[in-house]
DNA sequence: CCATTTACTTGACAACATGAAATATCCAGG
DNA sequence: CCTGGATATTTCATGTTGTCAAGTAAATGG
């Protein structure tokens, strides 16, 4: 039901969601350029510096199809930044895992993403709380 | 100045605003999707909607070469969304305008992003006004 | 009036994305 | 045990987005 027409501070905030949600790409793929990665092959290692995972889930969390994946991770691997492990428990699994120099290069990444610090530095703790809290029933 | 590690408070609103950022895109890929358009063309529909403009603008607007923005509007002007008009003041540009097709795309569009109105609604309108002042200090 | 700059297009190429078909493996019911 | 159906991955064809370099047309300023 799509209700009446938004009132005007609903559609403040959307627009200033729309803001920070193309400010936050910006600098994702920025931060991804500057370790000569594509943003998508940077959500991909971020994703399995966390934990190894079978091409399939990575699919799964990226909204995509598989026959994707495949090419990202091949360029990965490629790269030394990935390696593809069977799974002992289903030969047809093939599990994906980062490699030493991949787990340096997320580490780098996650460093080199500002958007954590510099916007947010301008809020105090009680802010950034009460931001968190928002964000979170937001989100539901 | 990378500072030191962020504290935790701050990552958490960051991981959030990263949930913020892919729910968001989520959704208006299928917003796009379902009136038949890619993201790009759905942004660049909406951008000229509120008003045409040269190619070159268009460009810089969605932070890319002006190259590409050649091909998005190819597609969208022969489906008849959109088209180009000489500019009379300048024999070298192109104004990409909307047709009348175009603009009730443009409006259809609007009304299916309801990232707005849905995960908004679980918020008072003190809450959203909030929401709204940290938002902003938060952009600069 | 000529050199330079600007706006747009074109062409070559890479990454990403989907969908269909092929391969290998698992698994459950007979 | 065996077979038929489901599952995981890859390959292929195709389309969109993106970059960069080169080309054309038009403006602009010495």
């Amino acid at each position: 039901m799509p209700s009446r027409r938004a009132d005007p501070l609903t559609l403040e905030v959307v627009e200033l969601i729309g803001s920070v949600v193309a400010r936050y790409h910006e600098e994702y793929e920025d931060a991804a350029a500057s370790h000569q990665l594509t943003g998508a092959q940077a959500r991909v290692l971020t994703l399995l510096s966390l934990e190894p995972m079978p091409m399939r889930r990575i699919a799964q969390q990226l909204k995509c199809e598989p026959s994707n994946i495949t090419g990202i991770v091949d360029r990965l691997e490629s790269r030394g930044l990935v390696e593809r492990r069977p799974d002992p428990a289903d030969r047809r699994v093939k599990l994906a895992a980062p490699t030493q120099e991949g787990l340096q290069t997320a580490d780098r990444l996650r460093e080199s993403l500002d958007f954590a610090r510099e916007p947010l530095a301008g809020l105090s703790a009680a802010e950034r709380a009460v931001l968190r809290d928002l964000l979170k029933r937001m989100l539901g």
